[in-house]
DNA sequence: TAAATTTGTATCGTGCACGATTTAATTTTG
DNA sequence: CAAAATTAAATCGTGCACGATACAAATTTA
């Protein structure tokens, strides 16, 4: 049977999940020391750059739905890192604030990046390839979840 | 403030996490058809390829830890796709068998590949683009697996 | 060989993901 | 305007991920 395209090592899919999940659990100790979780964390990145938007908007930007982000964002408003206020124009929507304790974590993110980046960098990657893998994924990534959303 | 790194479309690894969530997404129909997830599937690509296998080769070819994949594997028992028995030579390992339900589900997945490629292929991805992708996303996936078990 | 260590698997608890459904507020339409 | 449709969140159920822990079988070591 013709199954070459069945093996493991041929797929596409698998090592983009793996390493994903790899690239999660390398930021890791750097989220630990601030408590957090990776998808909390990237919650508190889309707030810091742009304060007080609504669950919708976050959502948006980090592809995520309601049903995930719901949760997630209520666990965060117990750790005290942000509140959550209805909005008054239009009470269908949630605004979300940070706290001063979300603010300042920001403080201790700032040196993040670039530790994971020195993660990466090996003599067998560069920063040409990081840069490189990171402007094609973008790309998949506009073109696949628009793809989704039409359909 | 330098925080230029912190914007979420500086990052690398949040394109890495997204495309990784859209892509089983595109599987998702196909794998509808089949009654399988995504994990599901791929615990059923190292078997179709390598079957009677124990659970650690699994793990170590799909890198999920035991407390993943023990329960992973349980319900694909309970859908009879596949049988678990202890090994008599050493009796801490658990091989896994294909059922004939198993084997059989081989024959509706073959054009699954394909019809993924199709999805991805579009006048913006080619599939040089896609190959390199695979390539330098094996590379990585080979790294950073080691540097964690390392450490 | 008995004790200590390692190995293979399973279990527990927590936190995502996500399809499906629900609820309430707003907007559109007849 | 009232009914219908749309929109924004929340909730529910299921299935991963994964750190931590437990446990029994096998191996190593004293």
């Amino acid at each position: 049977m013709d199954d070459e395209q069945l093996k493991l090592n041929n797929q596409i899919c698998f090592p983009i999940y793996s390493v994903s999940r790899l690239i999660t659990k390398a930021y890791k100790p750097f989220l630990e020391e601030m408590g957090l979780t990776y998808p909390q964390y990237l919650v508190l990145l889309v707030l810091w750059e742009n304060d007080n938007i609504s669950m919708n908007k976050i959502g948006e930007k980090l592809l995520l739905n309601t049903n995930t982000l719901s949760p997630l964002v209520k666990r965060m408003e117990k750790m005290e890192l942000l509140r959550r206020k209805r909005s008054e124009k239009d009470e269908r929507s949630v605004f979300i604030q940070l706290t001063e304790k979300g603010k300042e974590l920001k403080n201790k993110a700032v040196p993040i990046p670039e530790k994971l980046l020195n993660t990466l960098l090996t003599e067998d990657v560069s920063l040409t390839e990081i840069m490189l893998l990171k402007d094609t994924l973008n790309k998949w990534s506009d073109i696949l979840s628009e793809k989704q959303n039409d359909k």
